[in-house]
RNA sequence: GGAGAGGUGGCCGAGUGGUCGAAGGCGCUCCCCUGCUAAGGGAGUAUGCGUUAAUAGCGCAUCGAGGGUUCGAAUCCCUUCCUCUCCGCCA
C-alpha cells in the first residue's frame, strides 16, 4: 500500500514508477478520490463541532433545569442530522474508494532495480560453483521412480494432478531438508523459529499483498479461511496491528510450513514433476527491520538462503529481478536460481524481497523509536530459505549415479541417520 | 456444538445516556525540596486524521472492531473478533 501524501508530492514520479512495474498511471485518479475525501472531511468536521457544541449546552441546560432552553437547542440541531449522516456516508465511501484503488497498485522498484518487462531482463549477479554438463542427464521424476519412491499415480488419485507421494528415504530426505534448514538458521543466523498456522482470514491475506488482487492464486476454505500460500502472510503478520518497541528490531522468523497455491495461471507449465506443486513444504525467511536497515538486510536474509545452496553443494545463480518481474509487495528482488542438469537450465528456488513499508502500512505495523515521538512503519523482508521440494529435485539430479542411486550431500548425513546414498526400493 | 461472563489509556482499575479523552492507583519523564543510594511536593505522560511552514495552535475521531438509536453513547441496540467459565465432543 503506498502513502498517498507521496503520491500527492511527486504524481509524475509516481506514475513514471508504476510504469515500469507495468502498471497504469493512476496519480490524478488518486489525488482527484482523495481531494475529494478531504473535502468530506472538512465538511463532516465543521458539522461535527456544531453538533458537538450544541449538545454541550443542551447538557449544560438540563443540568440547569432550563428545559425551555434546551428544548429550543435540540430544534436548533434537529435538521444538521441528516446533512451530518449524508457528509459522513461521502466521507466512509470515498476513503473505501481510495483505499480500494491503492490496495492494487504494486510497490515501486528501488532505483537500483533494472527496468525490464519480463525474466528476460533480469540481471545476473553472481554465479556460485560449476554448472556440469551432463549428457543425458535423468530428470528429477525420472530418478525418483525409478527409485521407487515418488509416486506421481498415488497422489493423482487421492488429490488429481500436481501432487506427489513420497515414500522411504524419499519422504525421508524432504524431513532432512526442513530440519537441516531450520537448524542452520536459527542456531547460525539468529532467526527464531515459528510453528504459525496455515488457515488464515482475510485481514492477513491482505497485510501481505495477496489480496484484494490475487485471490485466484489461492485456495479458500468453506467457511472462509484461506490456505497459506508461502508463511511469509503468517511471520510477517505477527507484527500487525502493533506498535513494536525499536530496540526489539529486528526480528527474524523462520517456519517450515506447507504452502498451498492454485498455480491458477500456470496451466501446461511444468506439469510434470514436482517442480510445480498445489502443496509443498517451504522454510521461510521474515525480518522486520527499521527503514534505515532495509537494503543491508535485504542482502543478509539472501546470504542466509544462499548458504543452504552451499552447503548442499549446488551450483545456483543470484539474480537481480528487473522491475517488470518482480512480486506485487516487493521494492527489491534476489532470486536464487539453482542448477538443474536434468532441466539443463538454472531454476528459481528462492526469492528474497525487500518490501519497504509497503506490508508494514497495510498491517498498520508500526514502531518507537526510543527518542523520536511518533511511531513509523516497520519495513519487510522475505525470502525462501529454501523451497524444499525443489532443493529435493535439485540433490535428486545433481548427485544422481550411474547406477540408479543418488548421494546424500554431507550436510544432511546427520538428518538422514548416517545414511550417504538413496538406493533403488525393490 | 450448547449455556454464561467479559473486553476501558504502558499496566491495574472506576465509570450504565450529558461540560468523559475518560476518576484513582502503578509505572515513566521533567522540576522543586531534601544531602545520601529513601521519602515528600508540583507538572507532564495515547494514537490517527484534517487544517498548517510547524511533531505551535485549533478542530474531528478513537473506551476490541464495524454499523445503528439519540440533540448527545465508554454507557442503549445489532453484527463481528477475541478472552474466560461450565457442559458436550475430540487429536
Amino acid at each position: 500500500m503506498h502513502d498517498i501524501n507521496l503520491v500527492r508530492d511527486n504524481p509524475q514520479a509516481f506514475d513514471a514508477a508504476l510504469k515500469q512495474r507495468n502498471a497504469a498511471p493512476a496519480a490524478a485518479a488518486l489525488i482527484a478520490c482523495d481531494d475529494a475525501r478531504k473535502a468530506a472531511i472538512a465538511k463532516a468536521q465543521a458539522l461535527q463541532t456544531t453538533r458537538n457544541e450544541t449538545s454541550k449546552k443542551i447538557g449544560q441546560a438540563k443540568g440547569a433545569g432550563d428545559d425551555a432552553t434546551a428544548e429550543a437547542l435540540m430544534a436548533e440541531v434537529a435538521d444538521l442530522k441528516s446533512a451530518l449522516q449524508a457528509a459522513e456516508d461521502d466521507e466512509r465511501k470515498l476513503k473505501a474508494e481510495l483505499e480500494a484503488a491503492l490496495s492494487v497498485l504494486p510497490n515501486i522498484a528501488l532505483p537500483d532495480v533494472p527496468e525490464g518487462l519480463d525474466e528476460a531482463d533480469n540481471l545476473e549477479v553472481r554465479q556460485v560453483g560449476a554448472v556440469a554438463g551432463i549428457n543425458n542427464a535423468a530428470q528429477h521424476f525420472e530418478i525418483g521412480e525409478a527409485l521407487g519412491q515418488m509416486d506421481f499415480e498415488a497422489a493423482a488419485a487421492l488429490s488429481g494432478s500436481r501432487f506427489v507421494v513420497l515414500r522411504h528415504d524419499l519422504a525421508r530426505l524432504e524431513r532432512a531438508l526442513g530440519n537441516f534448514m531450520l537448524d542452520l538458521h536459527t542456531s547460525e543466523f539468529g532467526y527464531t523459529e515459528v510453528n504459525p498456522p496455515v488457515l488464515v482470514r482475510d485481514d492477513a491475506v491482505y497485510g501481505t499483498g495477496q489480496l484484494p488482487k490475487f485471490t485466484e492464486d489461492l485456495f479458500r476454505t468453506e467457511n472462509g479461511y484461506w490456505l497459506t500460500p508461502t508463511a511469509e502472510v503468517t511471520l510477517t503478520n505477527l507484527v500487525r496491528a502493533q506498535i513494536t518497541d525499536a530496540a526489539d528490531l529486528p526480528l527474524r522468523f523462520t517456519a517450515w510450513t506447507p504452502c498451498f497455491r492454485s498455480e491458477a495461471g500456470a496451466a501446461g507449465r511444468d506439469t510434470r514433476g514436482m517442480i510445480r506443486q498445489h502443496q509443498f513444504s517451504k522454510v521461510e525467511l521474515v525480518s522486520i527491520v527499521e527503514p534505515d536497515d532495509g537494503e543491508a538486510e535485504l542482502e543478509r536474509l539472501t546470504a542466509c538462503a544462499e548458504e543452504v545452496l552451499k552447503r548442499l553443494g549446488l551450483s545456483y545463480r543470484v539474480m537481480l529481478l528487473c522491475a517488470g518481474d518482480m512480486g506485487f509487495s516487493a521494492r527489491k528482488t534476489y532470486d536464487l536460481e539453482v542448477w538443474l542438469p536434468g532441466q539443463n537450465s538454472y531454476r528459481e528456488i528462492s526469492s528474497c524481497s525487500y518490501c519497504g513499508d509497503f506490508q508494514g502500512r497495510r498491517m498498520n505495523a508500526r514502531f518507537r523509536n526510543a527518542d523520536a515521538k511518533s511511531t513509523q512503519y516497520v519495513h519487510t523482508l522475505n525470502g525462501s530459505g529454501l523451497a524444499v521440494g525443489r532443493t529435493l529435485v535439485a540433490l535428486l539430479e545433481n548427485y544422481h549415479q550411474e547406477d540408479g542411486s543418488v548421494l546424500i550431500p554431507e550436510a544432511l548425513h546427520p538428518y538422514m541417520g548416517g545414511r550417504t546414498k538413496i538406493e533403488v526400493v525393490k
